[in-house]
RNA sequence: GCCCCCAUCGUCUAGUGGACUAGGACGCAGCCCUUUCAAGGCUACGACCGGGGUUCGAAUCCCCGUGGGGGCACCA
């Protein structure tokens, strides 16, 4: 590809959670600018200072960071195009609506709330097909206005949208959107608090920043042409725009709702950033889910970001709404997770088991990863499987001791045997361990399912385990043999 | 209610008029491997929303239905 080099933004809200949106919003733009030797960069729109959530911020540079797609600009990394949030901006826009104004595309109102409130209900009492406003300050003496203002008087500034015509915009994945300007508004484009409404800010500030492709949610469609029609006000050349689908909950019936991310979150999946870092899901494996939800790519399968970078495309986007699919997330976690090399992976699952108050020599660890590793889901697996080999001693449940099929004395029977067969041997390495002891299943009579199964729920304290005589062997003999006795003990007791 | 968008297996998708007996992935089922659980391998099941056109020929183009989604703020 030819192309030159494009410049991305990601401009969320510092008014919530960093979410799946957000993060593929990001990362194809991140992919687009890396692919074509451009930038990405992350602008904050906060000019709602009502919805601000202190922190937000940093939350979502801190997700950037986790996906491994930071941006080169932004408030935290600075940057030759900034102040990047907006509220630090205020100037720019106020200069860029007077411009406006002056070019006749906008103009100052002076209706309140009330008046405002009032003029909707009666439209919709009368069944109008758009409630829209009314125009009343729209046809206001330019001077008069100019005096009100400077009289203090509280005052927005609107766009002057056209009552006739039509306005069609361009939208990469589905094409021009055609829509009768009647059914848009004038909407505000400053605020009485003298701040601008996205509309005029993110315009603005993707025009100043220079940015090539605006890459958002399919739910600014409707506002769309608004903002074709503010860049066409200005003279300004539009960037490319680039409306990915929107994704929908795992039934496919809308978006995720608060009771929709609370159930998710039960079942160990959530749709923030954050919570998958902490629930153990990798960037690798979270990015590669992403990646695929309104990415239409043939053959798909596990691609690392550079993989991505080389492969994507905004031209094989696709405009349908996807649902969520966390299952589909649990299959890339597990073969990226499958991907790590054991130093790798080790290092990333010793948090979890510190985390739960365990002392995890570093040498063991290794060991231990190469066992456990394809019965990873997420990192936080590895607390089932692995917790046995940093305790000292194991509590299993008397009645997981007893096999299928025989009593608690057979069973104590076969503990006992396989503690004195164990305990015979030079070393209790696998390839010593194993051959005696399945000498000893065949002349027990007993099969290998019982009496490995009653060895497994002794050594390990849980029926479902890594390969026993590789874990036996880390574990070590000497714990073996006591956990042995003590199982064989338990048994005979009952 | 109005506007906009969308429509291929349960889900995510490939498909840009003939190469389609419609391909892949997840999930699901079965088999193999196997001391448990996984992983892995193999196999099966499984879709072009409906109706009209256009065309020699339509999953692919057009129209109309229907269904789904999104949006109708001094929020983004």
């Amino acid at each position: 590809m030819t192309t030159k080099p494009a410049r991305t933004r990601l401009a969320p809200s510092p008014t919530g959670r960093f979410h799946l949106a957000n993060a593929r919003n990001a990362l194809y733009s991140y992919l687009l600018a890396r692919q074509t030797g451009g930038q990405f960069i992350l602008r904050i729109e906060d000019t709602d200072q009502k919805r601000f959530v202190p922190g937000a911020e940093e939350v979502i540079v801190r997700s950037l960071d986790w996906l491994g797609i930071s941006p080169s600009e932004s408030p935290f990394h600075g940057g030759i195009y900034g102040p990047y949030r907006q509220t630090e901006r205020r100037e720019i826009y106020l200069q860029h609506a007077q411009l406006l104004v002056n070019g006749g595309h906008a103009y100052p109102c002076f209706c309140t709330s009330e008046r405002l409130n009032q003029m909707r209900k009666e439209q919709e009492a009368r069944k109008v097909d758009r409630v829209r406003y009314d125009g009343t300050c729209r046809l206001l003496d330019p001077d008069d206005a100019a005096r009100r203002i400077a009289g203090g008087e509280k005052y927005v500034i609107r766009f002057k949208m056209p009552y006739e015509g039509t306005t069609t915009a361009h939208d990469h994945v589905r094409g021009d959107i055609v829509i009768e300007n009647k059914y848009l508004d004038d909407y505000v484009l400053l605020k009485s608090d003298g701040l601008p409404t996205y509309h005029l800010a993110a315009i603005v500030d993707d025009h100043e920043m220079k940015i090539t492709h605006v890459l958002r949610s399919a739910e600014w469609l409707p506002t769309f042409p608004l903002h074709v029609q503010i860049v066409r006000a200005f003279g300004w050349d539009e960037p490319v725009w680039v409306h990915p689908s929107i994704m929908l909950k795992p039934s496919g019936k809308g978006k995720m709702s608060k009771r929709d991310t609370a159930a998710a979150m039960k079942d160990g999946h959530s749709i923030f950033i954050d919570d998958l870092n902490e629930l153990g899901y990798l960037p690798e494996g979270v990015l590669n889910w992403i990646a695929f939800m309104g990415w239409g790519v043939a053959e798909d399968d596990v691609m690392t970001l550079d993989q991505m970078v080389e492969r994507f495309s905004i031209d094989s986007l696709t405009p349908s709404p996807a649902a969520i699919n966390f299952q589909k997330l649990d299959h890339f976690n597990g073969t990226h997770i499958r991907l790590l090399t054991t130093e790798d992976l080790a290092a990333r699952i010793k948090p979890y088991l510190t985390g739960a108050g365990l002392d995890v020599p570093h040498e063991t660890l290794l060991k231990v990863t190469p066992l456990i590793r394809e019965r990873l889901v997420t990192l936080d697996d590895s607390l089932a499987f692995a917790t046995f080999f940093f305790k000292d001693t194991v509590e299993p449940n008397p009645e997981d001791l007893i096999a299928k099929g025989l009593d608690a004395k057979q069973s104590a029977e076969i503990a006992r045997r396989s503690h004195e067969i164990l305990a015979s041997l030079p070393d209790i390495s696998h390839q010593t361990a194993e051959p005696p002891m399945r000498e000893y299943v065949e002349r027990s009579g007993y099969n290998a399912n019982q009496v490995f199964g009653i060895v497994r729920v002794a050594v390990t304290g849980q029926r479902v385990s890594p390969p026993l005589f590789e874990s036996m062997e880390i574990i070590g003999r000497e714990n073996v043999l006591e956990r042995l006795r003590n199982a064989a003990q338990m048994l005979e007791k009952m």
